[in-house]
DNA sequence: CTTTCCGCACCTGTAGGTCA
DNA sequence: TGACCTACAGGTGCGGAAAG
């Protein structure tokens, strides 16, 4: 069974930073009874303890079950005597370990339905007609205009989690559900990429109305339907309380094809019950649906205009396979949304080290992270002294901030294709001091020349330049495409790099890692007077965000402004360097001990 | 001599962690 | 949102030993 786990943050029980008023707090312990009791079996298949349920922000890692039972392996039927097996999983919305393993015990949880990814090719008779996705008995109650309680969005959440949906729709304004400046700028991406694929239909008809005018978004859809428009962007539907709004509805012969635009670069399992409730509600309100469709960005497009931006990908035969589920999921969230908050387990599972089955059998890193947790101290091991030798003589520390756009920015790029436009970089001279220089893009032109050629420049004269993990070699072989008169140089300082990551995770623990060996996680245990807490941006994500809104947007922000997030961004990556030349200088000492 | 089994090395697909 | 890397599981193919 996978060893592929590590303890991650169990026994941080209460890592949670946001605030949970009215929060799920109170349905994270399993009920007294029977079914607390855990005994081994060699079938079946229960849990030890059970996790905080969902939270209402949004958890964008699976809920329970759908990816406890993805990752869990049948136990090898060749063992005579099985040994328990453990599969651990991280609710990544609040950072809490959850292992199940096979036992007898039963929950009195209901098991929310979920789409099963490649299940759909068994039922696609279940469809009346072929390729026919309109439903002819449709119970919908046809063209309210009255206060839709779901949605799409709605609805793909309560496919995910009752819970989740639950607080989305009842404390809409809690501060969990706004979305960051990370999200906000996905959400942007999305926009830009639905209204570029309008492009591609001539003579289609936008319902360019507020989205609370519903019922003049649908009077507006039937005017332009019924006035033969070849496509109607963002046409509009309501059936059931459900609310939709169809990117791209396009004539097709003697009905209409659904057309969703996305902007990740291929087609997910995600999109078909996404598409499936759009297909729903417009076929109830009398709209013939004949195929469906997803309009995907083309990850072989480059800027400026080799191929084709978007790469289209026909769902009509896995939206028809799950087409009869859609009514049946929308009953049971509609009666679930009238009712009090459901009680939906997110995981079930073992939350504390405490728990974990002493017989499991773990790796080096695992076995070395359950003796510091233990024993509650930091370990080191000897051989740390031998794997930072190489970190000697002249060193460069190196650290990327990067842009990535859904619409690509500059020649050659991919969608969604990272590209460098911010270095930090801090060089030990031979007299024991630190010299630092930086880079930030200025301006929508392609930053990647004048970056390459100081990087070039700043990092000539080091014998061995330092990353935490491959992320910056990555960016520097691309570098060697984009900048193709600096190759030579660039292949030189890639020849150069070495990574500090693989030595903290092979040879130091320390309890307050919490399971994680990233940098931001390491280095307030191992460095704790080194912090980010005088910083603006603390994070590379939103920095990444940041630094395109200056490059493509900075005539909208004002100079001042501006000028204060520059220097929030120059700040931010220079500390994140500084990191590593504290963290290397910490490891020293921690290996002569 | 052939067949069968086992351990081992190697390959491949997948999941999880990490970066932005 | 993507991509990379790593670890692991599971499959395959090989050689050698044991059994027939």
């Amino acid at each position: 069974m996978s060893d592929s786990w590590n303890l991650g943050h169990a026994g941080a029980t209460n890592v949670s930073t946001t605030t949970m008023p009215s929060g799920p707090r109170s349905t994270t312990t399993l009920p007294p009874g029977p079914e607390s009791s855990v005994r081994f079996s060699a079938s079946g298949c229960a849990c030890i303890g059970m996790a905080p349920s969902c939270a209402r922000n949004a958890a964008r890692g699976s809920c329970w079950p759908a990816a406890a039972y993805a990752s869990r392996r049948g136990s090898s039927p060749s063992t005579s005597t099985p040994a328990p097996t453990a599969d651990i999983i991280r609710n990544h919305s609040r950072r809490v370990l959850l292992v199940t393993v096979p036992l007898t015990v039963h929950l009195r949880s209901r098991v929310p339905v979920q789409y099963v990814p490649g299940g759909v090719e068994g039922k696609a008779r279940a469809v009346d007609s072929p390729g026919l996705l309109s439903h002819p008995s449709a119970t919908l109650r046809s063209m309210s205009t009255q206060a839709a309680r779901l949605s799409k969005s709605r609805f793909t959440s309560g496919l995910q989690c009752h819970k989740k949906l639950w607080w989305e729709v009842h404390e809409p304004d809690a501060l969990e559900l706004q979305p960051d400046k990370v999200l906000q700028d996905l959400f942007d991406q999305g926009r830009q990429v639905g209204e570029a694929a309008r492009a591609r239909y001539p003579g289609g008809v936008l319902i360019d109305l507020p989205h609370h005018a519903r019922a003049e978004r649908v009077a507006a859809t039937h005017e332009a339907l019924d006035a033969g428009a070849p496509a109607v962007f963002e046409a509009t539907f309501i059936a059931d309380d459900t609310f939709v709004a169809i990117d791209v509805l396009e004539k097709q012969n003697d009905g209409y094809r659904l057309t969703e635009v996305k902007s990740s670069s291929s087609l997910k399992d995600e999109h078909i019950p996404d598409v499936a409730i759009q297909a729903r509600v417009a076929a109830a309100c009398g709209v013939k649906i004949t195929a469906a469709a997803v309009l995907h960005l083309n990850k072989d497009f480059r800027n400026p205009d080799t191929g084709d931006l978007f790469a289209r990908a026909d769902v009509t035969a896995p939206v028809a396979a799950f087409l009869p589920q859609v009514p049946e999921e929308v009953a049971r969230q509609r009666e679930m949304l009238a009712g009090p908050v459901p009680d939906v387990p997110l995981a079930r599972g073992i939350t504390s080290i405490a728990e974990l089955p002493t017989r499991e059998k773990l790796n080096f890193t695992q076995q070395r992270q359950l003796k510091a947790m233990a024993e509650n101290r930091i370990i080191v091991e000897p051989t740390l002294a031998r794997q930072l030798e190489p970190f000697t003589g002249r060193l460069g520390f190196l650290d990327f901030e990067t842009i990535a756009r859904a619409i690509p920015v500059w020649p050659g790029m991919a969608p969604w294709q990272q590209a460098a436009a911010q270095f930090s970089y801090h060089e030990r001279q031979p007299d024991g001091n630190y010299t630092h220089a930086a880079f930030l893009a200025e301006g929508p032109r392609d930053a990647r020349p004048p970056l390459a050629a100081a990087m070039v420049r700043a990092t000539a004269n080091a014998e061995r330049v330092v990353m935490y993990t491959p992320f910056e070699k990555t960016r520097i072989r691309e570098l060697q495409q984009a900048v193709p008169e600096l190759a030579t140089e660039l292949a030189a300082l890639e020849a150069k790099l070495i990574d500090l990551h693989p030595v903290v995770k092979n040879c130091v623990y320390h309890p307050a890692f919490r399971g994680s060996f990233s940098l931001k996680y390491i280095l307030t245990p191992l460095v704790p007077e080194l912090t980010y807490d005088d910083l603006v941006i603390v994070d590379g994500r939103v920095a990444s965000v940041e630094i395109a809104r200056l490059l493509f947007v900075a005539e909208k922000i004002p100079r001042n402004e501006r000028d204060r997030v520059r220097q929030d961004l120059l700040n931010y990556c220079e500390r994140d360097t500084w990191a590593m030349v504290k963290l290397v200088e910490r490891l020293r000492e921690l290996a002569a001990r």
